[in-house]
DNA sequence: TTGGATTTATCGTATATACAACACATTTGA
DNA sequence: TCAAATGTGTTGTATATACGATAAATCCAA
């Protein structure tokens, strides 16, 4: 809505840059990729990935929240509230991403993954907390998302485990405790 | 070889032009696809596309051309001579081409790719020509391109009516009239 | 026919990308 | 251990692309 039209080129470029990258850690590790994979890949010159990010760290940062916004359908996010519907579907959006992309990246980065992760989810929940109780301290709104983060997080991590039951089945009986 | 080393913006934006005309050909006729359809289907501007290409003819051109040339395998044809092998190999090319891009084209343009095609054909027979008598003259020369491109496009044309045999047994027969 | 709408083709200017060179850090292997 | 190789992050400059404006050409309905 308030984008300010960028330029196509820009986001014909960090595609590239992205598409190469989830591309290239299906098949390295993380830590072994260079920037150069990433470019060579691409077809982008050097330069230009640092043009766009500040480096690897970066670019992983922006894929993951960019991944789990798709899955989790941008429109809905800005729009809405904090309810037991949204509640929902950010928690499928979670398991569907665990089964997604991070399945796709080796061992031993998980950690730094799920942190990303769960640095998204607060901001998506304290932005949710602001329209729902502008007036409220500051304060207490930040501590609310960041505790919401993680339960919902971790709760996903404990559905990993077993999976007996449907995401949206799992999560139904914890809504109320979190609307209250 | 002798390529110095072509900008690759260029090779990008080129192919993201080529293969949005080759898409939308399979959707349009020719002669109702405009600019515009392209370079929205490309993603780049109508502006980019007159840096490449002068008008949508010669886009058509270009694209005929290089396809011919992929199926005929570039690098054989800088190096090759004028002998059997190579005569079989392009009179294959032809017919593979025909029953690949010319029929995603809608009907009414054949006769123009027909002569794209064997103005491609020509420059490439001379070229071979030139390699195997470099001393002879050139409107001799010339001419025997022109009757060659002309011979082998419509004895394709012919093999394409009844498809009684593959088309290397069919252009057997012929191959020691060409070489005389 | 006329007049509005679309398409073509070109221009100047702003911006994104390519490229080569650089200093510095990290890895490698002899 | 040292030296060579590889990778990182930055800079200056050249070039390709984006964009808006423009005039002319073509199309099409009233």
């Amino acid at each position: 809505m308030e984008q300010e039209k960028t330029d196509p080129r820009i986001l014909r470029t960090r595609k590239l840059i992205m598409d190469s990258f989830i591309e290239i850690s299906g098949k390295k590790e993380f830590k072994d990729i260079t920037i150069k994979d990433i470019t060579t890949e691409a077809m982008v010159n050097r330069a230009t990935f640092y043009y766009h990010f500040e480096d690897k760290y970066d670019l992983l940062e922006k894929v993951l929240s960019e991944v789990l916004l798709i899955n989790l359908n941008s429109d809905q996010v800005d729009q809405n509230e904090l309810n037991e519907e949204t509640i929902v579907s950010i928690f499928v959006a979670i398991t569907n991403f665990q089964n997604s992309l991070s399945k796709r990246c080796h061992r031993g980065y998980e950690d730094t993954i799920a942190r990303i992760i769960r640095e998204q989810l607060e901001i998506i929940f304290y932005k949710m907390l602001l329209k729902r109780q502008p007036n409220d301290e500051n304060q207490a709104l930040k501590q609310t998302a960041v505790m919401l983060s993680w339960g919902l997080y971790g709760t996903a991590v404990e559905w990993r485990r077993n999976r007996e039951v449907p995401p949206e089945e799992y999560i139904k009986p914890l809504i109320p405790f979190i609307i209250k």
